[in-house]
DNA sequence: GTCTATAGCGGGATAGAC
DNA sequence: GTCTATCCCGCTATAGAC
């Protein structure tokens, strides 16, 4: 608790209110309060509220998009990779509980005027690099070559993305009353890399049953 | 465009302009606008903007709920309950579209007083029931038995809910500018059918390899 | 660098005419 | 049922003292 730079004490005021709240309703008189200053400095390190939320955003992100790239440049087999790739994911959620909360808002605001450039930029590069690790992966024979390599990357982060998005109702539903104990959290993070290693190496699906039937009722 | 009742009016302007810019963001004045009428009559119908925005959550989730749970009570064998589930939620998104963006920000607004209440109630019946059909398809022999059934749940509506959450960032790493084009969706729904009945009853991943080795670089 | 005071605007909600 | 006019509050942002 020993003082910290004022921009400090704001960027994390802000941030964990902008991830509970949102943009909109979080008021710079709130973000004051919460960093323990007055209202009206917040003018004095930020021109204005949009301009000091696009600071948050990048402060995160960038951080963020360090230390996930870094696990995929690492030069491991491919599998490893990916399994890293999760493993990382759940870290970074898990040291920064606000950012799945600024993801989700920022994903949800169609065209907003806020950050999603950036978000896309981070996004689309760490995205690319998932895609190439797959292709190695199945130009080793390692993984199974009729999956599409996007599809797949999109799969593979939605179960870590949604889990820490939706922490609120999953917590909910795996019967806990507030937060997902970590031990849950880390059980859930080693189910979802072995669902995802069978799903990337496994036989296809077996093509008997009438699978294809109605889809209507 | 043939005159509807006002309150349906209201209800589809209201429900558009929250899923795109959330709550706080959202006007009174601006649903006026978007729907065609004057601001003031909105509270003839409704009695404040919250209780118009709990009337919008009601009834987009109340349908969403019922066809959801249709698809699996429908007495299925497992796995194609499970398929059926997918497409059921694929389905659902698909027509509409303001729902996964609604449901995004209720899960990020931590404990808002808005309507996560009914969600969760909403999503906890339904993952009950989704468990059920795991645990089911488990017992019969057709889904690995180390599976544990709840993450296994999350693993399959995680691929769905994420990529229909996350549509603007998703399409854009697809390579799209706009929106996804209704044949890609079609075909991602039909990998992440693919990929996940290839994790449910695929073998267990090669424990060669020395997979779990270190986690910190 | 930090605070007080306040301008100025826009939003939610109401009164009441038609 | 629908509209006009308006109240009142709280928010962003600024001016300026210390």
């Amino acid at each position: 608790m020993a003082t910290q730079d004022s921009t400090t004490l704001i960027l994390d005021a802000a941030e964990a209110l902008f991830a509970r709240q949102g943009f909109a309703a979080t008021t710079i008189k709130a973000i004051g309060r919460e960093a323990g200053l007055n209202s009206a400095l917040l003018y004095y390190y930020f021109p204005d509220k949009e301009r000091l939320y696009h600071a948050v955003l990048e402060r995160r992100l960038g951080t963020a998009n360090r230390e996930l790239s870094q696990r995929l440049t690492a030069g491991l087999p491919p599998l490893e990779a990916l399994e890293q790739l999760l493993q990382g994911y759940a870290r970074l959620m898990h040291d920064a509980p606000n950012l799945p909360r600024l993801l989700a808002r920022e994903f949800a605001d169609h065209q907003a005027a806020h950050a999603l450039p950036l978000i896309r930029e981070l996004a689309a590069g760490l995205f690319q690099r998932i895609c190439d690790v797959i292709r190695a992966g199945q130009a080793a024979g390692h993984i199974r070559k009729d999956l599409d390599p996007r599809f797949t990357a999109i799969s593979l982060v939605s179960q870590m993305a949604w889990f820490f998005v939706a922490q609120p109702a999953v917590s909910r539903m795996l019967g806990y009353e507030g937060i997902v104990p970590p031990a849950t959290v880390k059980a859930y993070i080693e189910h979802a890399a072995r669902f995802s290693m069978a799903a990337l190496t496994g036989l296809p699906a077996p093509p008997a049953k009438s699978t294809r039937k109605r889809v209507r009722t």
